[in-house]
DNA sequence: TGTACATCAGTGAACGCGCGTTCACTGATGTAC
DNA sequence: TGTACATCAGTGAACGCGCGTTCACTGATGTAC
């Protein structure tokens, strides 16, 4: 075999893990179906099997995909923020409030404790993370430069649990956490009292 | 019908009750099974209907009872601690993530989106919310005397989604959120700087 | 170019599983007289 | 106390559903000569 059945091979992939993204984006990881996408897909139950070791894998390219997107709109975000650290936080913080509202469904699957049976998460999952925490590690290291890099560590993952909470209880409607309109000022305040930049005063701005 | 009937009934809930509470607290809420439970009880998967509307109703009387506990759990809490507004918010956030190391299962068991279908979350379950959250917002009046009362539930609101957040990923072993040892070092550092009670060093104490 | 053969992408019916809920039925419990 | 009757807690087989995955099979595609 070569060259034409490989790049239907991909081909195939392709359009499976489009379908399967627009299925997660729309109605959640749970709601995925091999037979449903499949037959969206064109194609039989089976190939899927040819294409993805199973439909956990397929959930985890998506979240690669999701993944992806977001590291680069957090990028993009942060290299167009001015010299301040704190507010170079405050901008991180506000891309990741955007892209999580903008896609609820997605960014939640990212976090999804299924992924479920043995041997937990895949080493380019922890690399990603790493990615973004290295990127509230640079602001935070230039507001303590004398803090050894395992205290700037410990404020980088305590500063991201903080803005994930918020923005997950905000974006979960059931539960009555900072009402969304308020998310985004809720966490300029939050980072301004953590980094010091505000002292007095109890809301942002 | 009457005393001995309704007395054999109200046994059979709690019998039910107990046994899922087991089930939750040591596997979580997805792996309570019907007819296990049956099983367990030493009843019949119908008799389970009987006394409560479905599956998910027993989990929301399990998730009632937790509420209950967790609610006296920070109550007692805070009624040791001192005067200071700062070191009883610390009081508060400590007893709370107490509660949710001890029983994760029951704890996440309470945030669980299913509860699927329609009208949302009953009463009671934002009635116990209030209730954490007003003894979250009494220390932050005494802190801000001045401030108005939907700016203190606001900041009550994001304190708790913070602390809350780090819990949740610093609990959660396949995310590298906070190290769970350092989890209550960490939300004690941040509640002293968002109250402004630590202003200069990096860590807490 | 043509032919014989091998590979393997692709098929989809069938497997195996598990589950919540229902409902016709039974028998113990309680009521009425 | 005893008897006839009504109620309804309790039963558990059966219903109805949905799902991920497998596997014997097929046919198109590619290779070798």
């Amino acid at each position: 075999m070569a060259r034409d059945t490989e790049k239907r091979r991909a081909e195939l992939r392709d359009r499976l893990l489009d379908i399967a993204e627009r299925e997660v984006r729309n109605n959640g990881a749970a709601s995925l179906r091999a037979r449903a996408l499949a037959s969206e897909a064109g194609c039989a139950v089976g190939a899927i099997y040819n294409v993805f070791d199973d439909m956990t894998g397929l959930v985890l390219a998506v979240n690669g995909r999701t993944f992806g997107r977001l590291g680069e709109t957090v990028t993009n975000a942060v290299a167009k923020a001015g010299p301040d650290p704190t507010e170079q936080l405050i901008t991180i913080a506000r891309s990741y409030l955007a892209f999580a509202s903008t896609d609820p469904n997605l960014w939640r699957a990212l976090f999804v404790a299924d992924m479920s049976t043995d041997s937990a998460v895949p080493a380019w999952y922890l690399q990603e993370l790493q990615r973004l925490f290295a990127m509230i590690a640079a602001p935070l290291t230039k507001l303590h430069p004398d803090a050894p890099p395992d205290e700037i560590d410990l404020m980088t993952r305590t500063l991201f649990s903080s803005v994930h909470g918020i923005i997950l209880l905000g974006l979960e409607r059931r539960i009555s956490g900072v009402p969304e309109a308020k998310i985004e000022e809720m966490i300029g305040f939050l980072l301004r009292r953590v980094t010091g930049a505000d002292k007095g005063r109890v809301s942002g701005d």
